[in-house]
DNA sequence: ACCTGAACACCGTTCAAGT
DNA sequence: ACCTGAACACCGTTCAAGT
């Protein structure tokens, strides 16, 4: 919906929350319905090609993949990065959305043990994309605030709830865990057969028994 | 005192035990304990400079520092990377090393949480080195072996010391734990203010209070 | 205004000379 | 044997002189 100065569609979300003003086009909920559905099956689709390809895939192969002109990928994404950012802010609403229905739905240590197991899973899935995410390109420059804007309140929340249910020690923040699972699941060390989530389940497990003072 | 192909001085441990050959120096004790000592600042003030002034830090300032001339040093160590390959040998070395003497002094489970800070602040140290390490340069080639031929048989011990004394799970090996806490250490993720050192902690507490089953 | 290249500072490395 | 440091080759950078 939005386009910022590089050109780049940022927002994929319905924002209709901030304030009473509305952009212009109205009435047209068939229209706008059907490109959000477009808009939509392309990024999954870059996502899995991405994922299966790497993401030096090309553009072409996406808007194949996908069943749209590779002229409409340009149009709402001027830049292959653009494109690429979409799929990896995508990825974090997925992930941060995923909190309040974990959350739902289980005790509150369960949830958090498995939202945190499930951005592991995130985590280790954009491994590929780190090096493009450290490449400069101002078009990734976003992502880093998104991220912490998106995922640290849906742990935090996480966090409050294990601890006021008194299931989890109360002295570690949302920040250093998100960081320390991040390093735990981008790094090449631990890359074989669920190495890295055994290692993040050993750090709930301290969540869970640690000593109240260290 | 071995020289390999590359002519870089590889070993400054006493390493008497291969079989009964001996290199052909014998007598002269008085001589090699002063060279040793030299060798031994030598990497020592290499080990400072590198900390204080980085890996990129000239030979010749190590020299001075040392008090040595410039020509012992490339003596001793014919490219700059051996002499880096050396002072991060030695620090395996002291780490591997600190591990029996933790042993011996502490409850086993103290031991191995004592050891594991102890490698953690090995690790971090050296993240500065670590894009020298991916250079490429053959003098590094070895390292990599090192590291798995001392840290891991360390760890091993204090993990099946630990176990054995049932004060720890035993689903955990050594090279997951290593790699771990390296990924932990290493990243620039989690830099301020002891972050690394408390998610090593969780870690510790995963390791002695986590179930049995997964 | 723009280009040039000698000059400078600094680096890694060598090696003849000393002990 | 071991150590030393002047000397060498090489680099990035500067800046007065030339156009």
């Amino acid at each position: 919906m939005f386009r910022f100065a590089s050109g780049c569609v940022v927002n994929d979300r319905t924002d209709d929350s901030d304030g009473g003003l509305e952009p212009p086009a109205r009435a047209d909920r068939r229209v706008r319905a059907d490109a959000r559905r477009n808009l939509d099956t392309l990024l999954q689709t870059a996502l899995s090609v991405f994922a299966s390809s790497g993401v030096d895939a090309p553009v072409r192969e996406i808007a194949e993949r996908a069943g749209v002109g590779i002229g409409t990928v340009y149009r709402h994404f001027p830049q292959r990065s653009d494109l690429i950012a979409a799929v990896f802010r995508r990825e974090i609403d997925a992930c941060a959305d995923a909190a309040s229905v974990l959350s739902a739905g289980h005790k509150p240590f369960d949830a958090l043990a498995n939202w945190m197991q499930r951005y592991a899973a995130f985590v280790a899935a954009k491994r590929g994309l780190a090096k493009a995410l450290h490449s400069g390109d101002p078009a990734f420059d976003s992502l880093p605030g998104y991220f912490d804007q998106r995922l640290r309140p849906a742990l935090r929340t996480l966090l409050k709830t294990a601890t006021d249910a008194g299931e989890i020690r109360a002295d570690v923040d949302a920040d250093e865990l998100l960081g320390a699972v991040a390093s735990l699941c981008m790094s090449a060390h631990n890359a074989g057969s669920g190495r890295a989530e055994r290692m993040v389940a050993l750090l709930i497990d301290g969540l869970r028994h640690g000593a109240k003072s260290s």
